[in-house]
DNA sequence: GATGAATGAGGATTCATTCAT
DNA sequence: AATGAATGAATCCTCATTCAT
């Protein structure tokens, strides 16, 4: 994962990239306060901080970059998968039931491949009512309308006022899990990101999002 | 809510309260890295933030009591809630709806308004899983526990082992709303902490728990 | 060696003396600058420092306190000997030395049971020529001509202008032994201030101290 | 002595250095715990105290590399001059006292001009036992074994186990008349370090340290 | 006589950042 | 593109001291 001290920096290109991974790690584990550059640079296998500042000015757009880059391939998951399946546009209870059951699938797949993402997310959320505000509508508010959109018309239970809320709360129940996991392994024996319980959890999102969107199966 | 200059901290004992309460503020907002002692000084309206050390032995200390203090109330209402009305020992859907119900009501009154707390907590949560540790266990898993003990029993559609998966979720989806309340504001017009939208966002919990434990009334 | 907390400060009179047993023992030990006042307050029992300013003025005069107590009864103990045996009075080169061994015999009981105190020393010497070369001099005079009278007339060998390097290297030979003690226990084992090293170190000072007056027994 | 203001730091290599010798003469003055990282920069010409922490991690780290620059020639001359004149290989005692006066010579030489270096080594020696145990036997030992190794077979008068008595004593001659050198001063006129007395001193070591290795010549 | 509280000044150390190389 | 050096500002925390009780 870090630059191999023996192979100076072949990687002229990819350096900017490798950064953005360690950052991105780094800022989904302790946050935007409680990182530094300096840590950065050095799991990043850079000798120098100064070496940072040659791909972002500061930290601060570092931290920005990191965050669009990880929140990008979510949106473009959930974008996607409205595209294809409109649920809106699906007939029938089991069809959309279905539809919605793809999605999350989908979702959690890529969740539970990289699940600091959440934590990333939440922590930009967290952070956000303070200094980061100007800044987290622009990346987030995309992944918003595309979880909207992939929700809208398809409940037939809560009136348009209510959506948001309902959103809101898919959001929580599925991006919670994998950004709190280690505080289910406090209380749960095993890995909360194990298959196993991963598979458990698919289960009860699966079940609680139809039920939520009025599209579950008949138990 | 600051010390006045002129009328020199005759609260003896009250001091502490008072820096507790700017502490837990401001935590809940900047996160532990986030908040310099020295802000937290000022902003107490002491003088210099040697006094805080008065009080308590360093910032991981007023933090920690900071937590353990907000945190109270809110464990101290779940065991209460679930001694009055135990669920497991409540016949018939609608009697545990209403059991349910009664719970949750309680709990969002508290939440909504005290709505830096769930910030506070999720923030803890987060950070727990480095360098933290050690000791939000300690402080969390009551809480879990009186959610849990207050859910047992209640719920025919899940297996024992789903069981913290649901608690988890349900834990997501209330606490989730209002420590990401400001991220609501950016998509939906009017203030999420307002009464007209609390009691949405409660109609929707009562809708979404009462569901995911199977006491839903029929619609 | 602390005050009992159960049995709160009854010793009215000698709690001053108390802090300085502390206060002698500590500076001794780690020197003025690394001394701090709380330390000296916990080690001496009290539960504040600011009882420590109900008897000294500040840690300055604290300091001088312990530093006089300590030095005095040496002073003392070179005045007397001096009293009792003038060396210039005495005639024959057996009966000096006799005199002479008498004093060494006296010091080094008293430093090998005090032997904190060369270090005390040691430390005020160093740290004088900076800011504490106003009192020192007070403190340290008297020991040094208490040892020179006691020394006076008795070195056939020396012309006048040498005097006061001999007495120097005199002082550095006894004192330099317990006030660096531990260094010598790096080097030889077995503790450098059991009877059985003292004895050595006793046998030791007499014949290079009886060497550089010239009183030494013949070989 | 400072970096000139206008002229920035051009001594890419050197600064390190430059920053020892400011150390290494404050520790020497003022002790391990009287001295202040922001003394040392500014009297080092630096503009700021963060520039000392890019040569060394801490002032412990500091202080370290300065005692052991500072101590590292006097060993090399003892260890140097024990290899030329092995004492032990000496026959006769006056080839024997010429070759310890030698010595002496070059040791008084060197300290008279680096006359803080006994200072920082007797206050390296007084901090020692506490919190400095476990570093400075790896600067001193060498010293002590050099001053040994230089003593070795030299000594008629003594048996094996009192030769650490006479070298620590030794030890007490020489380096505490450099060290304490401003105490002589309140007691003798004339700056204890001027040719004259430092000729004084020389004398009187000499003919002490020949007398206590018995090689001394006849009055 | 003892103590809890408060505080200004200063302690070591770290931070993000810049600049010359 | 990368780095060693430098630095102003801030960080947490401790110090000696004072004052009301």
């Amino acid at each position: 994962m870090a630059l191999e001290r023996g192979a100076p920096a072949l990687e002229t290109a990819s350096t900017r990239a490798h950064i953005l991974d360690t950052a991105e790690r780094q800022f989904a584990e302790q946050g935007f306060a409680g990182v530094t550059m300096r840590h950065i640079a050095v799991d990043a296998g850079l000798r120098n901080q100064a070496s940072l500042y040659h791909h972002f000015r500061d930290k601060r757009a570092l931290y920005e970059a990191a965050l669009a880059r990880g929140v990008e391939p979510i949106i473009a998951l959930l974008v996607e998968s409205a595209r294809q399946a409109p649920l809106a546009a699906v007939a029938g209870a089991a069809a959309r039931r279905h539809a919605v059951e793809t999605i999350l699938d989908r979702l959690l797949d890529y969740l539970a491949e990289h699940p600091h993402l959440p934590r990333l997310i939440h922590r930009a959320v967290l952070d956000d009512s303070r200094h980061l505000r100007e800044t987290i509508p622009d990346l987030l508010a995309p992944l918003y309308d595309a979880g909207l959109s992939a929700l809208a018309g398809s409940s037939a239970q809560w009136e348009a006022n209510d959506l948001p809320h309902v959103a809101f709360g898919i959001y929580h129940l599925i991006f919670g899990y994998f950004a709190n996991a280690p505080l289910l392994e406090v209380v749960v024996p095993g890995d909360p990101l194990s298959p196993a319980e991963v598979a458990r959890q698919r289960r009860f999102i699966k079940a609680a999002v139809t039920q939520l969107l009025g599209v579950a199966a008949e138990p």
